[in-house]
Order: structure tokens, then C-alpha cells, then sequence
DNA sequence: CGTGATTGGATAGTACTGCTCTCCATTATT
DNA sequence: AATAATGGAGAGCAGTACTATCCAATCACG
């Protein structure tokens, strides 16, 4: 299979998976010649995958290079290419502040972690998120309170605990399972809660139908 | 308080101040003659929303618009605030396809309501994001069974009701409230879900130490 | 009352991003 | 030998979120 197949295979402008290729989004193809390559299945799943991390997933290409990466040299440690790859997902800088301070980096998330139970490790990029999230929500005059983080957390861990009840058994596998899974189900997490709002809204209006 | 005081208040440049105005993100100030006006504390207060918006919760100029023209004008009918607010939330339109050719619109989404038992209204934009994203993974090789969608579904419905049990009774305040904390909450719980999968990780990685 | 600073308002410019187009020598196909 | 396609690289383009410049009107101050 040769470029022009690929792109009509995958359903895009040859430019376009040239451009993938010079942004190092999809490992290039064997050569024949100076001038000629062929791309296999692989090349196909793998515009698949750029797309729904450009597309749906919102990543930028440089966030997405960096999820690939991790997928192509997970490195058998999961913990670790996962931190790299949670560091790559939006929202992504946006806590430049507060961290040179001496005092406590993300004390918020750090006060969040241990009322849940949960591990915290300042460099995993998450807590920096959970951090900067809990603060603009807070300038916003939304803050968010113990108890609905509290309830939150519950939640998301019980469903952590079901993705990771289903980490394939392979340390390659599990890796890309888990990078993927990140970013891939949560858009559909987020579309959930909102037509779980939806679907509460409606129930509650109904029962009180003078506010409908 | 005039301009020069208001951006130092919010600690942004006078120019950023004078953007927002023109793009309809902060209201105009009670004008005192031609070419001078005073702002209160209703414009602190937008410009730290409008930056939670823009920043944290990473809408478009034009998404944070929509969604401050709903708050500042709900129109007391809870249901359709949300849904139009929802509509402006990210990711925004792609799902151009599928939608013309006679059949279902959103056979996975719909499939997936109706086995949570929630409603199924194809106007509202939450429905058309959860296609897509249940499309994107499929595609990425990542496809959500019935099972994940059935956990994911339940545990959002929890926090759905728990966020509706804390529903201002004011109807203005509560679209605020439903819409702000549709927008900004959202962060939060991404940054949640990672933490408690690195959380979960770490467990097992203990339990099993051949795999860390 | 006059002089310099500030304001609201508009226009243009900047930096970045995700493509898309064009070009080219080399190679494959006929 | 003629035509077409390829890999590779550079430039161009449209959109976004600011940012900077300019302007006449107005204010603050002596």
C-alpha cells in the first residue's frame, strides 16, 4: 500500500498524512526506493487513532505526539508512562504559579488526596490539573466543597477500579490500554454527566412542574 | 472604578480588558459621559468567571460567549438554558455525518440512553458528543461496551443527583449554577479520574511487584 | 483656563496552530 | 521514452486569542 492508498484508506488528503509524518505522529513507512514507501494495517489503525486523539480527544499535535510516543516505547513501567502521558493530556500548563513559593505547591489537591486516601505525588501532572481546576473554580465563585469532592472522588475511584480491573495482562498492552483509555473515554464520561443532568433536570421538573 | 482599575483588579493588561468588552464577554459599564465609564463588582467578578472559562475549563471566545449570554439572560426555563449553554461546551460540533441519511442519527448514543433508562432527546448536543466519542474509540480501536457504559452511566447519574439536590431554588440562579457547574466542574472531575487511576495503579503495582 | 494624562472605541498587527498547496528531483508504470 | 506518482521540504492560509497603536473626547490639576 502506498500513500495515496493509505490517505483514501483512512479516509484523508495525502497532504494531511504527509503532514502526520513530518509531525512524527505516524512512523513512516518501508522504503523501496529513495522516492517510495509502503504502509501496512498499522498505518491505518494509526491515522485512526491520530484522528480521534485530534478529534474527539481535543488534543493538540504536540500533546498527541506525545501520547503516540508513549504508546510506540512504553518502557514496561506503568506507572511512569502513565504519568507521561496524563502529562501530555489538556488542560495542560495553566499552574505556572504558586509552585516557587517555598510553601506547599498544590495545597488544595494535596488536602483533596489524603481526605480520599489516595496516593499524591506533586509530579504527577494531574494533581497541578485537579489544583488549578479547584482554584478557577473557585475565582469563579463555584468553589467546590469538601463534600462534593469527597463524593466525586468516590465515584471515579469506583470507576478506576473497573478500567483497571480490565488491564490486559501484557505490560505493552496494559500501557496503551491505559494511555488510550484516558484519553478516549473521557469525552464519553463527559458527555455522560452531561445528559445525566439532562436526564436528572427533566425528572426533578417533572416533580415539580411549576418550574417547567 | 474605571477600566485602568478594573484590569488591575482582575490583574490582566487594560487591552485584554477592553477585548473582552468588544467580544461580549463583559458587560459595558455604567458610561458617565462620552468617553468614560465606571464598573463595580459585577465586573470583577465576570472577568474571574470569563477566565475560568477561557482558562481551566479551555472554551473558545465564542463557546465562553454563548454561555454568558445564557447566564445573564436564563429565561427561567431551566431545561432549555442548559441545554442551550451544553451546546457551547466542548467538543463542539464534529459530528457533521450520519445525521441526513434517514436513519437514526445517534444509534450507539441512543442504544446507550435508553439501557441507562435516561431520556433520549437527539436536540440536545450532549447526545451527539457521546456518538461521536463512542465512534472515536471505536475507530481508535478502543470501542466502549456495553458493560463500561453501563458503570460509567450509574456513577454520573450519582453525581448528577447530588449536584441537582444542591439546586438553588431561584430559577436564575439555579441555570447559573447548572451551567457553571457543567462547565467548571468538569476539570475537576478529569483531574479526579486520573488521579484515581494513577491511585489504582499504584495498588496493583503493589500487590503485584513483578509487574513495577 | 489650559495642559497633560486617561478613557472608550476602533483598526491593525502578532504569535501560534493545524492543516493545505506548491514545488522538485527521483522513481515507477506503460 | 513519456507520463504519473512519490517522498520530502518550504511556503501559504485561515482561525484564534490576544496586544499594540492610534484617535478624538474628556478628565484632573494647577
Amino acid at each position: 500500500m502506498r500513500i495515496s492508498a493509505l490517505a483514501a484508506e483512512a479516509g484523508m488528503p495525502v497532504a494531511t498524512v504527509k503532514f502526520y509524518l513530518r509531525e512524527g505522529l505516524l512512523h513512516a513507512g518501508t522504503p523501496t526506493s529513495a522516492t517510495q514507501a509502503v504502509y501496512d494495517a498499522s498505518h491505518v489503525r494509526r491515522l485512526h487513532l491520530v484522528r480521534a486523539l485530534l478529534g474527539s480527544a481535543g488534543l493538540s499535535v504536540q500533546q498527541a505526539r506525545t501520547i503516540v510516543a508513549v504508546i510506540e516505547a512504553p518502557g514496561d513501567d506503568l506507572y511512569h508512562a502513565l504519568g507521561r502521558a496524563v502529562g501530555a493530556l489538556p488542560p495542560t500548563p495553566a499552574v505556572p504559579a504558586a509552585a516557587a513559593d517555598g510553601g506547599e505547591p498544590f495545597p488544595r489537591a494535596r488536602a483533596a488526596l489524603e481526605s480520599l486516601g489516595q496516593v499524591y505525588d506533586p509530579d504527577f501532572a494531574a494533581v497541578a490539573q485537579l489544583e488549578s481546576a479547584l482554584a478557577s473554580a473557585e475565582a469563579a465563585g463555584l468553589p467546590v466543597d469538601d463534600e462534593r469532592l469527597e463524593q466525586y472522588g468516590r465515584h471515579l475511584a469506583a470507576l478506576a477500579e473497573f478500567d483497571l480491573d480490565r488491564l490486559p495482562a501484557d505490560p505493552a498492552s496494559a500501557v496503551e490500554y491505559t494511555v488510550l483509555g484516558t484519553a478516549l473515554h473521557e469525552p464519553v464520561l463527559l458527555a455522560l454527566r452531561r445528559l445525566a443532568h439532562q436526564d436528572a433536570a427533566v425528572r426533578r421538573l417533572q416533580a415539580r412542574p411549576e418550574n417547567g
